[in-house]
DNA sequence: ACACTATTGACACCCGGTGTCATGAATGAC
DNA sequence: GTCATTCATGACACCGGGTGTCAATAGTGT
């Protein structure tokens, strides 16, 4: 009886030493930028030696844009959870609210503009997070499809991709946006009126 | 008179050494996948060190995907010379007749396609094609913006970003369908189909 | 106290990429 | 034809991200 839940001491030992990684990483990248700081230095400063860091993490690039795999999963889980005869565009509107809520939130938010910025501000680690987003993106592909009135005719249709990356980029353009106007309007605004700018057949 | 065109000899010799590289390299990314071989066996299979071939392109990478580059000038190019008066979704989508032409030339089919499963093969790389993508929407942006009625009372707008945005997620879109579907019907018809399931506003 | 297992660090190694330098071939001037 | 310049090349050493291996050690259960 020393395991009550599945993941114990072990499991919550190893969050510990990613999250205090994270925060030691990030500060470095902050004052030094992301390319020009050596794993070898996050070790150093986290007291461990390179070879553990990768025990932690699979790369560099994970230590930064890991957490989104979670994402994908939230928001399939978002989307399953919205009424079958509701429009999708709105569907993908609404599975959208947890990415508002996230924005919005005070108390993550210097630090997600910060880690924004990181990865904005590097080539390598922007290709990964698109990357990413496209791997969230495939997780909603296949439910679009089944919310959408099929037309039999066609061997594969390209629209539910289409519509599923169009709201990506319309998440995107939202978030740049918002983000380059100092933040005046509410995120959710900036998501409206991207988005209502589609009117998808 | 040694010099008629700008670019001579020295240039020409550059060129044929790239495409002798990207043909050597192709075979062997089709016989052994791109991650598992090496720029070492690349520059060693065209007669050249490793060093040399880093002289003819900046990275690993760019062997592959070097050549979209080109591809977001072009578009630019393409899309200025619309109409100002015409719809920027009807703009765009004739601008990706660029795209159309080249996807569907039979000449260069064979060797695109087979590029195009390299690219979808390697998170990599398809990752940093991505980011190339990104770079090509972020030229077309400002265009449509221009294009667009101005509401001037928003700070900063996302819709041109999203109009792009949206019009690129489509064409990704058509081209998976196209590939997925055999080639069966034209890819002008998926690319059709894809963007017509939006009226922009 | 003992055995077992997971974590760690040290080390060697691979691969992509860069700086440096000496060699050598093509080019141009005389 | 000779000489000097210029550019491409290869050899070499090096950096940084990432992996495999192994021995030492710490934590845990009995």
């Amino acid at each position: 009886m020393t395991e009550k839940i599945p993941q114990s001491i072990r499991e919550r030992t190893r969050r510990l030493a990613q999250t205090e990684l994270t925060t030691v990483a990030q500060d470095l990248f902050l004052e030094r930028g992301y390319e020009k700081t050596t794993v070898d230095e996050i070790a150093a400063a986290a007291g461990m030696s390179k070879r553990t860091f990768f025990r932690y993490f699979s790369s560099k690039d994970d230590l930064v844009i890991g957490k989104y795999d979670l994402f994908g999963d939230r928001l399939a889980e978002a989307l399953d959870a919205r009424p079958a005869d509701e429009p999708v565009w709105e569907s993908l509107r609404r599975v959208f609210d947890i990415t508002v809520d996230y924005v919005e939130d005070d108390y993550t938010r210097a630090r997600n503009d910060a880690m924004e910025l990181i990865v904005r501000g590097s080539a390598q680690l922007n290709a990964r997070y698109l990357e990413k987003m496209q791997r969230v993106q495939e997780l909603l592909v296949g439910r679009v499809a089944s919310r959408l009135p099929s037309v039999g005719a066609s061997p594969i249709d390209p629209r539910p991709a289409a519509i599923v990356g169009a709201a990506f980029a319309c998440m995107q353009a939202a978030r740049l946006a918002w983000l380059e106007s100092d933040q005046q309007q509410p995120f959710a605004e900036c998501l409206d009126k991207a988005m209502e700018t589609f009117i998808v057949v």
